[in-house]
DNA sequence: TCAGACAATCTGGTAGAACCAGATGGCGGA
DNA sequence: TCCGCCATCTGGTTCTACCAGATTGTCTGA
């Protein structure tokens, strides 16, 4: 039980506990305290914090919280400690993975190999028997737009996006509790795929703007509606 | 003395005396050993190292180096530890700051504000002075892209342009060596900024366009040039 | 000669104590 | 009220000590 993975929890810890005014956090002693391990624990798990930029530590003073960091690294990390992330970061992001994905749908149109193609009848095959069985979509959406920025063979560009989709992955179950909108994604990606085939890069460009046009209204709906005064 | 950045090091350290063929490296003790340092040390270092995944420690068995990470923050590690980067993932970089920045060019020209332009001005006041003295352009360049993308307003967005633009700061003085390619460079940009003035997003886009095509197919031909057999 | 069992050794994981020196904050004196 | 001193706290760093599984090498028996 010991082999748990500290980042998180202590992510969310800090935040809860730390001063509102400062961002000053606890001491590295009361943080061990708190979780039954020792000050080592605690120490390499802030050096990953620091190295992300969530967290700063000033010698002799104390740790503080930085600027809440925008970096898809550290939004994934919140995500997974179930911290509220910035409506605003999300929108962000969300506008970023347009930017990425349409290109990804052009470049994936000319440079997709037949594993690829294979790997995405396989994903939108896995999607359509979740719909039949009257489940939502989970993880397939991901693969799916995943697999295409694979298809671009850009390794960098490919990390880069894997990153972000580890912060929208928790959310996916309310975007698709939703059957008719799973029926709907479903039958974009299906046309989305078509156009790859026909390595018709204009189409498949539009098409997946338009299908990420939607998510995207979606998201901000949702994000308009709670504004939360407490975040910034 | 103690007080160096003991990450670039050891990351340097570790690709230096793996073993070729399983990636495994010395052992934590031999690692505090080597350095001088603490075994609590090395083993901060490594948690870091293990979070950008560049690392793998598998207990009680040793410490793995992964298969060379493509994510942008192991990249510019590498490059500050003097590491050979792949070429290919410099190719793949550069293809995707090209897909940023084009994007960030239309979206700056919508939302850049006064003070973006304030900034942008400054900077190619800057760049002025240095050609001027005959000397090459430095971080100018990399402050004049990375404004256009704070432009859009997008946090998100500028902190993933920011990381890797830390790859490519260490090579800027290779490609402006050349005192015509600053002129070139300088008047482009001014191009640029012009457009954005302009609020003429279609021209903001193609100037970037053609102002990173002239990098990328310099950087094409140098890598290209340098085929290294042991890479990859 | 060789395969299998056993034991010494090595390794990362974790805890805990100890010391340093600068930052901090409270107390007392002017 | 304000200034300066000092006890206390804090991160930085090192060392020692165990643990238990992985690894490696040796020895034994067939």
């Amino acid at each position: 039980m010991t082999e748990k993975n500290l980042l998180p929890e202590l992510t969310a810890h800090l935040y809860a506990s730390s001063a509102a005014e400062s961002g000053r956090t606890p001491s590295e002693r009361e943080l061990a305290e708190h979780f039954g391990v020792s000050r080592g624990q605690i120490r390499e798990t802030l050096a990953v914090l620091e190295a992300m930029r969530i967290v700063e530590r000033r010698a002799k003073s104390g740790i503080f919280l930085t600027a809440r960091s925008a970096s898809v690294d550290a939004m994934a990390l919140f995500a997974q400690a179930g911290l509220p992330l910035d409506p605003v970061r999300i929108y962000e992001a969300v506008e970023l993975r347009k930017i990425h994905e349409i290109k990804a749908a052009e470049l994936a149109s000319q440079r997709a190999t037949e594993e690829n193609f294979v790997r995405l009848e396989e994903i939108l095959a896995a999607s359509e028997r979740r719909i039949a069985a009257g489940e939502p979509l989970a993880e397939e959406d991901r693969d799916f737009h995943l697999e295409i920025v694979r298809a671009t063979r850009n390794t960098v560009f490919y990390n880069v996006c894997g990153v972000y989709y580890a912060v929208g992955l928790r959310r996916l179950p309310i975007y698709f509790g939703d059957p008719s909108r799973c029926a709907q994604s479903h039958a974009e990606h299906l046309g989305i795929y078509d156009a790859l085939r026909r390595r018709d890069g204009n189409l498949a460009q539009a098409l997946m703007n338009a299908h990420l046009q939607g998510a995207e209204s979606y998201w901000k709906g949702l994000l308009d509606a709670r504004v939360e005064p407490a975040a910034e």
